[in-house]
DNA sequence: GCCAACGTTGGC
DNA sequence: GCCAACGTTGGC
């Protein structure tokens, strides 16, 4: 079996926090509706690590780390009617969008804020300055350790 | 297949 | 809440 990779996935936290991870121990990423970030999620394997990123706070950063513990498989909110996410295209026999689901593994003891992360030269070529819209991506080890450890 | 219009994300 | 950036849709 392959290392465990590494990604950032973001959350707004007034809709899904780290905390509301940990009250919880575990969660479904449903709502993706981009299909870069859906691809992303496919490539997921359980026990790959996650950066759990707050979106639109303040302020905006890391919060906590989480772990993949189920692949992914289709988001069954495209199939209702009702629900915001909803997908008129996509049927569950020809599923659309995927989601995968996390385990809480720890809250940092400071939010990392994005524009400690953005002065960081070594963190220059993240994912998260260049695709500032893509709510899923990848992170490589060096600057997994780089943020963690800035996180306590 | 181009590209204008539109909708959404997310920093501030 | 504003609005820039940018992904998606749809007319042609």
């Amino acid at each position: 079996m392959s290392a465990p990779r590494r990604w950032l996935m973001k959350s707004e936290p007034d809709v899904f926090s780290i905390d509301d991870l940990a009250r919880l121990e575990t969660g479904g990423w449903d709502g993706v509706r981009n299909y870069q970030a859906r691809n992303f999620m496919r490539d997921m394997a359980v026990g790959d690590k996650v950066l759990f990123y707050h979106s639109n706070a303040a302020p905006s950063g890391v919060a906590g780390t989480a772990e993949v513990c189920r692949a992914a498989y289709p988001d069954p909110t495209q199939f209702d009617r009702g629900d915001a996410h909803y997908d008129p295209k996509a049927s569950p026999e020809e599923p659309i969008w995927l989601q995968v689901d996390l385990r809480f593994v720890s809250k940092f003891a400071r939010l990392v804020p994005l524009d400690e992360l953005r002065g960081m030269p070594a963190l220059a070529d993240m994912m998260l300055f260049h695709r500032p819209r893509l709510s899923v991506q990848p992170v490589s080890a060096a600057h997994w350790r780089i943020i963690a450890k800035r996180g306590g």
